[in-house]
DNA sequence: ATGTCGTAGATACTACGA
């Protein structure tokens, strides 16, 4: 079972990019991130026709989260308890997108479906904008209630296989960061403070991709030559929890995805999972009985 | 190099977000 995430930079401009990487990688699951689109705008028909379902978290042309996957999703939520909103009330909206507890509409960073055993979320984590900008006050804010969430969600089930996969926006470690663009004290994603918010979560889960490719980042921004020169970031993640990173087989970084015809600014990051580690089935496996 | 993308719209350019 091959599972990955992937910051697209707008899902109607990336779709055939996308599908074809699917289907020559042999993808089970996709999270997305900055779809960048509403349900309706959203190009389902080509995933369809490549043997995949797709739940949907679209509010505008910002941000927007998706997951694709050739199993069946249940459980779908499209966001998490106490989640902050940012920004101006928008009149109508309300039963639209929500709000947070702090009485702003909700944004559309997180989707969480449910994939045999298997609890998974994509998630965009605001990026902050500027150390003095309330976008960086709301990332943290944000973070914190998802971090809560997550604790209360090992609380209740310390067995559970969860996976928060995405665009992270942070820089964990000095060598996360090539982009001099980004500078320590003075910029968002090498913060002390996002550094230390991300570190709460190795508390409860862990990056079930580093052990296994230690190198590489997974964005490079789209100016100045910044590929070429390798001036990237690594900000995309698999956080597993205990019994997910059990599972896990094997991982990459996709380096290749941002090369060639309109990449995206970030290329995909995957990980296997040997779905018999994890003690449950898949009821659309085709090697296997099912086993109640 | 204010160097690139993607979105929207009172569009053929500007504003915004990343």
């Amino acid at each position: 079972m091959r599972i990955a995430t992937w910051n697209v930079n707008s899902i109607r401009t990336r779709f055939g990019r996308v599908v074809d990487w699917l289907v020559r990688e042999d993808i089970d699951v996709l999270a997305m991130q900055e779809i960048k689109c509403r349900p309706e705008q959203f190009p389902i028909a080509a995933f369809e026709q490549a043997g995949y379902s797709v739940e949907i978290h679209g509010l505008n042309q910002w941000n927007g989260v998706a997951i694709a996957s050739r199993h069946e999703m249940t459980d779908v939520a499209r966001e998490f308890d106490g989640m902050p909103g940012f920004g101006k009330p928008v009149k109508g909206q309300e039963a639209v997108q929500g709000f947070g507890p702090n009485e702003l509409p909700h944004e559309a960073r997180a989707l969480g479906v449910t994939v045999g055993d298997l609890r998974l979320w994509s998630l965009y984590v605001p990026n902050g904008r500027s150390l003095d900008d309330p976008h960086f006050a709301y990332k943290l804010a944000w973070l914190e209630a998802l971090r809560e969430d997550t604790r209360a969600w090992l609380d209740e089930d310390p067995q559970l296989p969860l996976a928060l996969m995405g665009d992270w926006n942070i820089a964990p470690l000095e060598t996360d960061m090539a982009d001099p663009s980004f500078r320590p004290g003075a910029s968002t994603h090498v913060s002390p403070e996002e550094r230390s918010m991300f570190a709460s979560f190795e508390t409860l889960l862990t990056d079930v991709v580093r052990p296994i490719v230690p190198e590489g980042y997974t964005f490079w921004d789209y100016q100045a030559g910044k590929f070429p020169k390798n001036q990237g970031m690594r900000i995309d993640f698999i956080m597993g929890s205990p019994a997910f990173a059990d599972a896990v087989t094997g991982a990459s970084i996709e380096r290749d995805e941002r090369k060639g015809d309109a990449p995206s600014d970030h290329v995909p990051v995957v990980c296997d999972i040997d779905v018999d580690l994890l003690g449950g089935t898949f009821d659309d496996d085709d090697d296997r009985p099912m086993v109640f």
